[in-house]
DNA sequence: CGAGCGATTCGC
DNA sequence: CGAATCGCTCGG
């Protein structure tokens, strides 16, 4: 079938939670949901740095109910409900006490896409992952895989090695719908593979 | 308790 | 451009 190395949990420990973003770009996201496997290629990333960070949900180390998995050891997922109605992926990078995550924002489909299509509900694979939103309900992610490890490939969800010696360069733009978090709106922290069709946005 | 709101998406 | 839709957060 498929043979896709997993990355260790070091990758998502050593590094600031920018370096760790753009490392995830060309990355593989392989879900094994409700007994059917998808899998896509990362295209598009963003950094949430909790202690300094307005923009993301651990701001100031803010420990709640719904943050406390970023607490935990990096190489985990965090997924949260957004607008009563989407599901966003983040993994969880650091150790434990550092509430760091990268938000996958955009996938290119690779394996699956039948499913996806019928999991979205639409034809096209251009629309399919090309969101957080999007690519949660394509991959068939939602809150049943909050707070699980992303480095073991019996997983529901797990992160691979890339498939692909291909070089790309990296676009660094300010982040999307982030903003209430003032000056913080402005920092450089969203990353994508430049000339890549399956963006969010441009 | 409950008002306010959101790391989005889709359709009009 | 506005509605959808619900769980989290925080203040009273």
């Amino acid at each position: 079938m498929h043979n896709i190395k997993v990355l260790p949990k070091s990758f998502f420990l050593n590094g600031d939670v920018t370096a760790i973003s753009q490392r995830l770009l060309g990355k593989i996201l392989v879900t094994n949901i409700d007994n059917q496997i998808t899998i896509g290629r990362i295209v598009e990333t963003e950094a949430y740095h909790g202690s300094k960070d307005k923009a993301c949900h651990a701001y100031l180390h803010r420990n709640t109910k719904r943050t406390s998995v970023m607490f935990k050891d990096g190489g985990r997922s965090y997924v949260y409900l957004c607008y009563g109605i989407h599901s966003l992926f983040n993994i969880i990078t650091h150790g434990e006490g550092q509430p760091n995550a990268v938000l996958i924002r955009a996938l290119e489909p690779l394996e699956g896409i039948d499913i996806m299509k019928e999991r979205r509900s639409i034809a096209l694979a251009r629309n399919l992952c090309n969101g957080p939103g999007k690519l949660a309900q394509a991959m068939g992610i939602d809150k049943v895989v909050n707070d699980i490890v992303l480095y073991e490939n019996s997983s529901p969800v797990w992160i691979g090695e890339s498939n692909s010696d291909l070089k790309f360069d990296i676009v660094t733009t300010t982040r999307i719908g982030v903003d209430y978090a003032e000056e913080d709106a402005l920092l450089p922290w969203r990353f994508y593979i430049k000339n890549n069709t399956y963006i969010s946005r441009k």
